[in-house]
DNA sequence: GCCAACGTTGGC
DNA sequence: GCCAACGTTGGC
């Protein structure tokens, strides 16, 4: 038996890490990310398969400007233990890794940016608890159903 | 660069 | 366990 397909909604600043890096490198560890809710989409919900929405954020004309797939099973994120790394976390040890994380496949980029502008004139098929246009919202990894992803990369 | 909206930390 | 202070996110 196949579980279904799920489909995820990953920001990332392009000037840290955009789309034509994914594009570069096909396979990425999804580091850094240091929320508890962002961690547990990663480590609880994710399956290899899944869909992503790849989005671009803190930028010009912030946007979903492609598509990636989940290309591995949850595990602890090495720059954790790193003490020179950014995201270096001194009360995370091995033994009980606080952050996890999973590769992200590049599948491609879209034809132009579906800005968040755009998205936001699409609330009402989007429905109103859409993460990405919640006032406030800053999760940079979310939940997206089926037929919202499906609509989303309609609109491109 | 500003700042609202959050999440986290730590003193008490 | 409260909550002020602080740090971060991310649109604008």
């Amino acid at each position: 038996m196949t579980a279904r397909r799920r489909y995820w909604l990953m920001k990332s600043e392009p000037e840290a890490f955009s789309i034509d890096d994914l594009q570069r490198v096909d396979i990425e560890p999804w580091n850094g990310v240091r929320n508890y809710q962002a961690r547990n989409f990663m480590r609880d919900g994710m399956r290899v398969g899944d869909g992503v929405l790849f989005y671009h954020s803190n930028t010009a004309v912030p946007g979903i400007v492609g598509t990636a797939t989940v290309a591995s099973e949850a595990y602890p994120d090495e720059t954790q233990f790193d003490p020179k790394s950014d995201y270096h976390d001194p009360k995370s040890t091995r033994e009980e890794p606080r952050w996890h994380l999973v590769d992200i496949k590049f599948e491609r980029k879209l034809s132009r940016t579906i800005s968040l502008d755009e998205i936001k004139r699409h609330a009402d098929r989007l429905g109103e608890e859409f993460a990405l246009i919640r006032r406030g919202n800053r999760l940079s990894v979310f939940p997206v159903s089926a037929a919202q992803y499906k609509y989303l990369l309609s609109l491109e």
